[in-house]
DNA sequence: GGCCAGGTGTAAA
DNA sequence: TTTACACATGGC
């Protein structure tokens, strides 16, 4: 198979490669927990392995939380989140995000009910990923995350989309199409998963081989 | 040494 | 409105 007719022959191709068998069963480490929206600020342009290092000097430090983070000093924060890089902006945007939660929701359980995409995307270092990976990973929404693995591992076979809402609108169609309202949360968070340790493991440089999905029995 | 990483905001053109 | 660049750090 060298040409997709959706999003549903992609994952379901990528699920016979098992590339999930060493995460936990939705990808994000901590799902569903406070920790997910501090890991998605963190991530951003940075390798995860160097954010699991910041996320640890947090934990250790007692700090893992809405209340803690909203009222520490940013030099502090600054430098428990060093091994993430982008420190400056990361620490300001964390401690602003903490504190607009805490004001507008009260709590991380309210805000994981009542926030939307769109409250997100007004907050300050939260785009379009970031905003869906937290939907999808902390509020555990049926929203599919789309990221530049996405756009070349897509590419590869010859699809081109003008922006990130068409791409995830095509990766949101093909399974919408073929799965209950039900279980579509853990398909989105799987399928992003499942996209982006497929690229990382089958790439050089930025090129991305298809020959272990068009291959797949 | 140069490129890349689970992006975003800002300033030129 | 689009494009280009800065942002920090560390692995390869």
């Amino acid at each position: 198979m060298t040409e997709l007719s959706d999003s549903w022959e992609l994952y379901k191709a990528l699920e016979r490669l098992d590339l999930l068998q060493n995460s936990q069963p939705l990808w994000w480490p901590q799902h569903g927990t406070f920790e997910v929206v501090v890991g998605a600020i963190l991530t951003q342009n940075t390798q995860w392995t160097r954010v699991t290092v910041s996320l640890n000097n947090l934990v250790k430090s007692d700090l893992m939380t809405l209340e803690a983070l909203s009222q520490i000093d940013p030099e502090i924060l600054m430098e428990l989140i060093r091994p993430s890089g982008l420190i400056n902006a990361k620490s300001k945007n964390i401690i602003l995000l903490c504190r607009s939660i805490i004001e507008e929701f009260g709590s991380f359980e309210a805000f994981k009910q009542d926030v939307t995409r769109e409250w997100l995307l007004g907050q300050k270092g939260v785009g379009p990923e970031t905003a869906d990976s937290i939907l999808c990973y902390a509020c555990e929404r049926s929203v599919m995350v789309v990221d530049s693995y996405t756009a070349r591992l897509l590419r590869a076979f010859g699809y081109e989309f003008e922006n990130y809402d068409e791409l995830q609108e095509w990766c949101e169609r093909g399974i919408r199409e073929h799965c209950d309202e039900l279980i579509l949360q853990r398909m989105f968070a799987h399928f992003h998963g499942m996209i982006v340790e497929y690229v990382k493991s089958n790439s050089k440089g930025k090129e991305v081989s298809i020959e272990r999905i068009s291959s797949a029995p």
